[in-house]
DNA sequence: AATTAGATCTCGACT
DNA sequence: AGTCGAGGTCTAATT
């Protein structure tokens, strides 16, 4: 890994163009040839980047370059698009260049699949009776996050999402519309459950007669670590 | 700007929890306080990172950390959440730091808006005798990308995406049910465009009588260039 | 400040 | 390899 700190100008051309006036900037270029270009602010995305797999070329500045106060030269060319970066160095105010090896990688510890398994746990939750007939229950277009059964025996399909919005509903909304065609499923009611509902999802929910019902994640996880101290 | 190569390891406790194992590591502290945590490889996205606002404090390690190799102690919170990342250094092996300014920022060109400029003058690309109402024409429910009238003099409501996948399609839907109200626009028909378009969407799109059509932003422009050269 | 839709989204899982 | 769904999404525009 190579970092530099530079006055420079950058220029992209891919799925869009884009151009960086002169300034001065901070250059992260990795092993495999990838560079990010970072400001002094903003967050984790950098100004412009190149992502893998690319190639690194150091050209030599044209005659007007060096007369604009081009001193250094890089092309950065995307190995499988038509993807360009070019950083024209005007100034390397600082440089450093180090092995950094391997990465171990990251241990997660997820929230998103732990709701469902919480949630498929404490279906009483969204009413008494309520009973669980699998989760990732598998449809022609995708799978629908829990199925379940109310207090009647009819089954209630559940989208889940931490926060709900109007695409959540389209997509219940979806899986609703082809279980219904299922004579041995029919009825199936439907239930949008977040940790936060947008005002315009809850609306169409609703207007489609689907429940929605906001999770508490923390309550939920104080009532799963109960149950494991029971045992 | 502050650009440290070190050996650490990291924590992160939010929205979830992770853990970075002991190894070599870039860490980029940016004025604001925030930091970035690169390994030398993947693409832009740090292996764990803090968004500002927040607050970098050095910890001193207890005797157990100390025992441990570790040398130097952060703990970056922040200031609106409960998220803290703390990195655990056990040896610094390069350090930068440098001033860099603000950054006149980024300019961009090529995104939808501009797809959007493009098509709204060159709506014969739709078909002949295609005349622009209104580009941003808004309704109770957002605006419709484009309105346009085909060469009967029937409104048509365009859809405008880069990619275009189900999402687009549902949200023309929702526009084409609201506009086909109005006695005013009465009938509108609707045209899915995009650079790009899923499968899944266009069987949706042609199932509700939604037009495709796939853009070619490389000749759009060049058509655009033309037209400019002319002048 | 809150909401919404786009992103050079990125990333992982699954087909 | 393509597709789909989620993200500690981020980000900019608009209400």
């Amino acid at each position: 890994m190579k970092v530099i700190i530079a006055r420079c100008s950058v220029d992209y051309s891919g799925r869009l163009n884009a151009h960086l006036p002169l300034a001065t900037r901070a250059l992260m270029l990795k092993n495999d040839g990838s560079l990010l270009i970072h400001s002094d602010g903003g967050s984790y995305k950098p100004l412009n980047w190149m992502s893998p797999p690319c190639i690194l070329v150091v050209e030599e500045p044209d005659p007007d370059q060096i007369a604009a106060g081009v001193q250094r030269l890089w092309r950065v060319s995307h190995a499988k698009t038509a993807d360009v970066l070019v950083v024209s160095f005007h100034e390397v105010l600082a440089e450093i260049d180090h092995d950094l090896g391997d990465d171990p990688g990251l241990i997660k510890e997820g929230v998103e699949s732990h709701l469902q398994q919480l949630l498929s746990e404490q279906l009483e939750i969204l009413g008494p009776g309520f009973t669980l007939v699998r989760r990732e229950f598998m449809t022609a277009i995708g799978p629908v996050d829990i199925l379940a059964r109310d207090e009647d025996g009819r089954h209630v399909a559940i989208e889940l999402k931490r926060r709900g919005d109007i695409d959540g509903v389209e997509q219940l909304t979806r899986y609703l519309e082809l279980l219904n065609r299922d004579s041995l499923l029919r009825p199936v009611t439907g239930i949008f459950a977040a940790q936060e509902i947008k005002p315009q999802a809850r609306t169409l929910a609703e207007d489609r007669g689907i429940r929605c019902v906001v999770l508490d994640y923390d309550a939920m996880r104080g009532v799963d670590d109960a149950h494991l101290r029971l045992f």
